[in-house]
Order: structure tokens, then sequence, then C-alpha cells
DNA sequence: GCTTTGTCATCTGTTGACAGTCGTCAAGTG
DNA sequence: CACTTGACGACTGTCAACAGATGACAAAGC
């Protein structure tokens, strides 16, 4: 029994958060599905207070309300997918540029190694796998990190990732294209090496741009055809 | 009493959130001011359900919560500031580029007038009153639905635009920096009128870039004065 | 048979009350 | 006098119950 481990005695809200998020992330809730307050509040042992509390955080980011009908997991259209990516290209872009400055040496060794794992492992040389397993993810976030912007790093991670995430179980792959992604990112790690900030942002963008346009549909029109509860709320 | 306007009965809650909003952006909250619940809640003649569901909304945005002690309005450092102005940098730069694309001609009138309209304002010659009387912000929130992109707009203008706005009255501008506002303004809408994506990009983050070094601080070191309520969030 | 209207079950929005926690202040101890 | 300890007040976190709205279904009318 560890002292310096202080109790954390989180608040149910907080936690009730987290649990949706991975259950939204990893797919246990559909996109689209319609959470019900009262059914998942049982589930999670907790009572609907805190519930709404965390579902409120989620709003526009995970979840979408509709007042008085309910609320139902995001469902993006392959445009709306389009249009994360163009920020992520902004923003990602701007990460790496600040990171070929910011980063440290280790930091470089760091992300070295992490790409070198992933060069070395099955799922690359076949083509498949890379997306899938989050070492994509590994190595993006590793640089927005080295970004030392903290506040684009929270963004990024919490609320951008997060939407993509929702969708990437869906998302195949074209041929060669996990190839083609490893060596992009060998190439982002060389301007970062080098020092040169033109060269990373312009780089991870098009890192970026190409995995946009590779933007497979497992599921053509699925967002389209889910079941939109209600109407459109009035107003803005 | 038009008939094609629905009925709009709003939540509570979603009312609390708007009114929240107001207040902080506005500065009747000061930044790093305590937020009392039962306080709050009877002044806006409501009950601490909706309030807390408002709060928990603008969490992370405009309002940080510790737990068992409070909520108060985010208190941002000089170093944070900047760090949303690099945001702000790379999304309004992309939007930019999409925008001399996607913009059609009428907007771009739209936008040469909106201009046409701050050259002859007294402000901008006497170098005051550009940023803070909003104008700047209409320009920049026009270009950014000109992107056409909705996720980006969505983030620019009800998260990264408030978080700022709490701290435009406070920081001043340096000596002649609404007039070169104003010339760089210029040089983005030809750039659009040209529809060049590099350079209107370009314009736009040597702009905001530009607006970035030049921040003052009317009040240094508030952020850092301010009491900070209870202990920092043990875990994460 | 199709449309319209009334009713009902179910869910969300809201409330008020209870329990637990934190910070403060005063009393006690060395 | 400095420090620790205990109790108090105020606040937040949580809950269970009530009120209002919604969507679906069945009955009535054309």
């Amino acid at each position: 029994m560890s002292l310096s481990e202080p109790i954390v005695n989180q608040t149910l809200a907080v936690q009730a958060f987290d649990k949706l998020v991975n259950a939204i992330v990893r797919g246990e809730l559909e996109p689209g599905a319609r959470i019900s307050e009262v059914q998942v509040a049982q589930r999670l042992g907790i009572s609907r207070g805190p519930l709404r509390e965390a579902l409120g955080r989620l709003e526009g980011k995970l979840v979408q309300r509709t007042p008085h009908v309910g609320v139902q997991v995001i469902s993006l259209s392959r445009a709306d997918l389009v249009e994360l990516f163009v920020m992520r290209e902004a923003l990602e872009g701007m990460a790496c540029r600040l990171a070929a400055t910011a980063m440290s040496e280790k930091d470089l060794d760091d992300l070295q190694r992490l790409l070198d794992a992933h060069g070395t492992r099955e799922g690359v040389r076949r083509g498949t796998g890379y997306y899938q397993h989050g070492s994509d993810d590994d190595f993006h976030f590793c640089i927005v990190r080295g970004s030392r912007n903290r506040k684009l790093a929270a963004f990024l991670g919490d609320d951008l990732y997060h939407q993509l995430r929702v969708y990437r179980y869906r998302s195949s792959l074209a041929p060669g294209r996990a190839q083609a992604a490893f060596a992009e990112h060998c190439a982002i790690v060389e301007a970062l090496r080098a020092r040169d900030p033109d060269r990373a942002e312009a780089a991870m963008r098009q890192h970026i741009a190409n995995a946009r346009s590779n933007l497979q549909w497992r599921d053509e029109g699925t967002a389209a055809t889910v079941t939109r509860i209600g109407a459109p709320r009035h107003g803005s």
C-alpha cells in the first residue's frame, strides 16, 4: 500500500464520462445508436444526474442531443470525415513545424525507435494492421506532444482523435497505403531531425492529405441511412 | 405572428449556457472568478440541475472545475494566449486557403464591403477601436464561413473565439497596429479575389502571426496572481 | 382504405432534499 | 509563540420523485 499515491475518489460524472468515451470509441455503442438515460445509468450503477453531466460534456464531440427526444452517438458522413481530416492537416502540420525546433534529441530518439518498431512489424509489410492497431496514432501523438503546445495537444488528443477513432474500424486501407504511410512517416522524422520547420510541416501535411484522399468507406452511405431521431433542432 | 417560425421553448440548460457564455465573454464574470452554483442558480431563477449541465458543457472552454471545490472562470496566462493564437494561425490559414476557391463572387463582394466599411471608420484611422468592437471578428469569421468547412467554422466560432474574447478587453494595441492590421486584411482579400490559395493562406498566417507578436498585456501577470482555489486535480 | 384525431406509455427536463467533502477558525498542546 | 487538532459552516456531489413533452398506436370520420 503505497502512501505516495493519493486516494483518487473521482467523481461519478468523470468516471461515467470515461466509460462512455471508451464504449463509443471501442465501438460498443455504434454511431447513430440511441442512448437511453435510465438504461445506461442502471448499467453503470449510478443515477441519472452524473450521467447527464457526462453526456453534456460529450455533446458536440461524440454525442448529439435532441431536446425532449434523446441522445445518440454521433454519426459522421463521409463529408464530415473529410472536414475533420482538413482540420487535422492544418493543426498537425503546425504541430510538426513547432516540433522541429521544440523536440529534444531524446524525444527524437524515442520517435525514431517508435518508427523502427513499426517498420519491423508484420502488419506494415503485409499492408494492414497499421492504422487499425493504433500505431499510427502513437506516432502522430508523439509529434503533437513534441510541439510543446498544450492547448493544441489537448484539442487533438481529447476531441479530434476521439471522433476519428469512432470511424477507424470501418475504414479500410487502399492497397499499398500502409507502406506509403510508413515511407511518409520516415520523411517526417527526417525533416524533424534536420530541424527544418518548413519541410517538417510540408511533410506532415502531405501525409495527412494523402491519408484523406485514400479514405475508403467500407460501408458507403451508412451515416445517411442511420435512423435520425426527432426533427432537426429549431433555431441555432 | 408568423406561423412559419416554430415555437422555441429551449431547455433551461441551454438558456443558462447562453447566459453564462455572454456573461463571461462580456466580462461580467472576470477571469478567475469563482462561480457559486446556488448563487448563480438563484440569480438565473433555475435550480442547480440545469445549471450544472450548462457548466459541464463549458468545462475546458470557458470554465474549469475542481472536484468538491467549485467552478471558476478560466484564467489564461500569456503563454496560453500565445498557444491559442498558434492554433488560430493554423486553422484560419487553412480556412483562408479553402475560401480562396470555395467563396462565391457574392461572398467576396460582401467581404469587400465589410473591409471598405472598416477603412472609412474613425477607429481605424485613429489606431484604436478596431479589435475592440468586433469588426475584426466579423472579417475573420466571414472568411472562416467562406471555407465551407462546417466543423472548422464551428470550432473556431464556438470554442476558440470565445476563449480569446475573454481576454480582448485587457489587450491593448501597439501603436499603429490597427493600420497595419487593416493593410493585412486588404492583402488577404486581394489574394482571395485572385483565387490564389497559397497566397491567401500565407497572408492570413502572416496576419495572425503579426497579431500574436503584438500581443500586449495590459495587466501583466494577472493570471498568475489570481487566487487559485483548491489543489490541482490528482491523476491524469 | 386513407386521413385525422384522441389517448397512452415512455422518456427527458427539472426540482428539492440528503450526504459527503473541503476550507476556516478556534481551542488545545509542546 | 508556533504547531497541531478538532469542530463548524458552506459548498458540491448524488439521488429519487414530479412535471412536461414526444412518438406510437388505436379509434373515429371522410
